[in-house]
DNA sequence: TGAAATGTTGGGGCG
DNA sequence: ACGCCCCAACATTTC
């Protein structure tokens, strides 16, 4: 009997075992098969995983681990060069084949396209294959065969095109992997913080496969219980939670569309169309950045290429907004939330983002920054167009004098307060008349509920009328001057 | 996936 | 009964 050859299944951003069409088709083969992780953040460039972003890979990782481990496999953790150790692996194992889930970032498109040239050279197979995205990037193009610029028409074609597929089954075992094909230690990554800011995040999130599962499973309930509106709302907060799991993948999104598409033809409920309609929101992001990959770093309308918003990483704006302190209840309880569980309400994240990009007027770029160094389901793709996306300058972008006014925002969204005195401690004892304004509290009250504007939480930072008509002059000057 | 200014309408108070 | 004013409620326009 022929020694059978290994197949390797190099996980990236598809971080479980359910619906995971690299690991099936490696079963199928019925061959050795060797589950791999490369830790090779160096090879995303600019982009490399933030903190938030690395908290989570970390615990991710030692949830498919065990997966692994019970199904009598083994997780085999690489660092270094991406090549290189796949190289070094398929000597080790006399591999004839990787197989892998498609990527699509700039940085991750050009390795495995590198990846493929020289592992084509050394004659080992490699292929990619569709579990991250419900359609990929290049296989959606408008009637003239141009990629889709305008999301409505993208979403009529998506749901003309797009079929729910038969999910794949996760396995119920599988072949072991050999004792001397070594690993590297969890640890040794280093991906946990070194000062132990994690607490709000290891109370908030569950990690793993089986948590996103579960997620996945309560959330549809909600759905199944049709509470109009309370995605809008931060303080009910009704939002499905499960961007991070899609992110690494831990949670198919073919998974979640299913179950929608399930659930909308059972149930007629106007929430699975809305979150489908979400999870479309995400395949065009991707379809966006593959086909315009300069935008996570430059406006997609190229007005505004040279738009003066202020750069300065170091503005007292900037470290204000950043840590919460703008004297804005809705905006820092939002920024606080961030910061202390790696997360915010979507609909808070465009209040945040309008303050900075347009009141403010910070460059979009710094705000995407923090978030990418902050917010556990930091993507690529996602991030960039929604910043993009609130600053004017991106895809199908609000319009430049769409400007969000947080006071309005937040009695329309969080009417009783209760979001913001869940984040905001010290103003937890103020009267909800004066919850989404503190600082028009009269000193006696201010007295009365134990909170002194000014010392126990700032005045706000800029004068909203007047930073509004401020950037809507800049905007239409430039504007006006640029086309 | 706005906000604010401006315009319009219609009910009620009042002379 | 009538015109007038006020103003809320809603619609439209503008940024």
């Amino acid at each position: 009997m022929t020694k059978k050859s290994a197949i390797i299944v190099w996980f990236r951003t598809d971080l479980r075992l359910h619906d995971n069409p690299a690991l099936y088709a490696a079963l199928n083969h019925g061959e050795r098969i060797i589950p791999l992780y490369i830790h090779a953040p160096h090879e995303e460039g600019r982009w490399q995983p933030g903190a938030a972003s690395r908290w989570w890979l970390h615990h991710s990782l030692s949830s498919l681990a065990r997966d692994l481990k019970q199904l009598g496999s083994r997780l085999i953790l690489r660092a270094g060069n991406s090549l290189e150790q796949l190289q070094q692996l398929v000597e080790e194992t006399a591999a004839a084949s990787v197989f892998a889930t498609r990527c699509y970032t700039p940085a991750g498109t050009k390795r495995d396209n590198h990846v493929q040239q020289a592992l084509q050279d050394l004659n080992i197979d490699f292929k990619l294959y569709n579990g991250n995205l419900l359609l990929e990037p290049d296989s959606i193009r408008n009637k003239s065969g141009q990629p889709y610029k305008v999301f409505t028409p993208y979403w009529r074609a998506h749901q003309q095109l797009f079929n729910s597929p038969a999910l794949l089954p996760a396995p119920d075992q599988l072949p072991s992997v050999p004792n001397r094909v070594s690993s590297m230690a969890l640890a040794k990554l280093e991906l946990l913080p070194t000062q132990p800011w994690d607490k709000g995040m290891r109370q908030t999130w569950q990690v793993g496969e089986q948590a996103g599962i579960q997620q996945l499973r309560l959330h549809s309930q909600e759905i199944i219980a049709d509470y109009p509106d309370s995605h809008d709302r931060p303080d009910i907060d009704g939002t499905s939670r499960l961007s991070p799991y899609l992110h690494f993948g831990e949670l198919s999104v073919r998974q979640v569309a299913k179950m929608l598409i399930q659930s909308r033809q059972q149930h007629a409920r106007p929430g699975a169309t809305a979150l489908l309609r979400q999870l479309v929101w995400r395949d065009f992001a991707h379809h966006i950045l593959w086909h315009f990959p300069t935008t996570s770093d430059k406006p997609f309308d190229a007005r505004y290429n040279h738009f003066p918003w202020q750069r300065r990483s170091n503005s007292r704006l900037l470290k204000a907004w950043q840590q919460g302190l703008t004297g804005f209840p809705i905006v820092d309880a939002g920024m606080r939330q961030l910061w202390q569980t790696g997360w915010m309400h979507n609909r808070v994240r465009m209040i945040v983002a309008s303050l900075l990009t347009k009141n403010a007027g910070i460059h979009w770029q710094l705000g995407a920054r923090w978030f990418w160094d902050t917010l556990v389901d930091a993507d690529l793709a996602q991030n960039s167009m929604n910043w993009q996306w609130v600053a004017g300058c991106g895809v199908d972008a609000a319009p430049y004098f769409r400007i969000f006014n947080p006071v309005l925002q937040s009695q329309k969204f969080d009417p009783r307060g209760e979001y913001i005195r869940r984040w905001i401690p010290e103003l937890a004892g103020l009267p909800t008349e004066y919850i989404h304004q503190p600082e028009l509290t009269p000193p006696l009250v201010q007295q009365a509920c134990k909170v002194i504007l000014g010392s126990d939480y700032p005045e706000p930072i800029l004068d909203l009328k007047a930073s509004r008509e401020q950037a809507l002059l800049n905007y239409r000057q430039y504007i006006r001057s640029a086309s």
